[in-house]
DNA sequence: GCTACGATATGCT
DNA sequence: GCATATCGTAGCA
């Protein structure tokens, strides 16, 4: 049984921005490619919370072709190029609402000779412990902008999934001189997972990896 | 056209 | 921690 883009849609509706990202924490991401599918669970996520919010993309309703998914309906895919990288995310609330959770971290989960194919490192949880990293890995393509989840290559699976032991907040990362916006608890991770990004060793759960 | 700059990654100190 | 690489896009002329 998959998922479906209405029962996604459903989901990035089922509260405000910031309690889906946290939702979003241990929901698989899976991705369709010639040779196979690669799989992956979500362990760290960023909220933005639209036009009021000084660090989004959409702040006091900037909008351009750049931004436009932002302002499209739950369940569409945004990409964001920054230098080089590329920035995962998905929209949640209702069309002209433009809220969204940036996908900062995964764990590899099947394909992960793929994703090290995609992206060479020596460390493994080098591999995708970023934003741009996991982008990299996965090899997602920028055509996907606008596009909707579940209905192309990039699908959201909300069956199979695992349950964090303990969440953890902090400021989001890259957010400098943004006055109130900057301390904001908005960014969202598994604790003790070796995955997230800035993760000190001493803190990582080598055992559960922060899973219940 | 030209310029400034950003939701980063990496490598060096 | 801090500099810097390096690229698409917006904003303006």
């Amino acid at each position: 049984m998959q998922t479906t883009f209405n029962e996604v849609q459903k989901f990035l509706l089922s509260g405000t921005t910031a309690e889906i990202a946290q939702k979003l924490l241990g929901k698989r991401l899976c991705f369709q490619t010639k040779t196979g599918v690669m799989t992956a669970f979500i362990v760290e996520a960023e909220a933005y919370i639209g036009p009021k919010d000084q660090a989004a993309h959409a702040f006091q309703g900037h909008r351009t072709p750049k931004n436009e998914p932002l302002y499209h309906e739950a369940g569409t895919i945004y990409i964001y190029q920054m230098r080089t990288q590329l920035l995962l995310n998905l929209i949640t609330q209702k069309e002209n609402d433009p809220q969204g959770v940036l996908i900062r971290a995964i764990q590899p989960e099947k394909g992960l000779t793929q994703f090290q194919k995609n992206r060479e490192v020596h460390q493994l949880f080098e591999l995708t412990n970023g934003p741009g990293k996991l982008m990299q890995a996965f090899g997602i393509p920028k055509i996907l902008k606008g596009s909707r989840l579940n209905e192309g290559p990039l699908s959201l699976d909300l069956q199979n999934f695992k349950t964090p032991a303990v969440i953890k907040v902090s400021g989001r990362i890259g957010v400098p001189n943004k006055g109130i916006w900057t301390n904001e608890p908005l960014r969202y991770f598994v604790a003790g997972n070796p995955y997230v990004s800035r993760m000190r060793k001493r803190d990582i759960d080598s055992k559960n990896y922060g899973w219940q």
